[in-house]
DNA sequence: TATATTAATCGTAAATTTACGATAATCAAT
DNA sequence: ATTGATTATCGTAAATTTACGATTAATATA
């Protein structure tokens, strides 16, 4: 039982792996796709693109907010969805040198 | 309720989904900065690295290499991790483009 | 004003995740 | 052969996730 043990993880860890899970699901990977596909606001259609019901879609639409990842604006009846820059920049931030490092650790693996 | 809503998940979707949701825990983070760290395999002290428990540990290092992130090689009494060549090439493939696409998307926001 | 539309929330069920201690299995060393 | 070390698995509890239908709240339209 060799060092410390008591690292707790890293505020980065945490933050890396918060967005990791709100984008750990197939519906809420195809939602970003769509927001990122069409370049405006789409207002809940998002629902008709899914084969999910619609209470499931805005859970998984609440889980992509919270994460901060996308957000909504009001617009009438409807809802106007759209990636969040910040949460975007964030993943950019995050995920980018992760992935780079993975990549380049690879390289000198021994097995 | 427009157009088909029969659209089921791409593989591509499924795919990129599962491989968040594995890395999608701060200790697994954890887990695969380390062995990104270290260039040679790590055998399993990676436990007293982490806040939590042996068993707690063995069953994320299990998540990860259920996911083809990483693999393990008896080695005697210990068991050899490293990442996997081919899941860190599947995370580069479909997590760049992925991000690189997010990251276009926002320039042409409408909010 | 009454009705229809949109989207969030509630209630709920089933499945999965996370965590732990205890145990088992495997090998190394004595 | 016995003992010690390492790691996976089992059993289990608590929490979270995923999904749905039903309901509610808010707004637009007839």
């Amino acid at each position: 039982m060799a060092i410390t043990k008591a690292k707790l993880f890293e505020p980065n860890q945490k933050r890396t792996a918060e967005l990791m899970k709100a984008l750990g699901h197939p519906a809420r990977i195809a939602i970003i796709e769509l927001l990122a596909e069409r370049n405006t606001c789409i207002c809940g259609d998002i629902t008709d693109e899914l084969p999910l019901a619609q209470s499931t879609v805005s859970q998984h639409l609440k889980a992509l907010k919270t994460a901060g990842i996308i957000k909504g604006e009001i617009d009438g009846v409807r809802v106007c969805y759209c990636l969040d820059e910040k949460g975007i920049k964030e993943i950019e931030e995050l995920f980018s040198p992760l992935v780079q490092n993975l990549t380049t650790a690879i390289k000198n693996n021994c097995c």
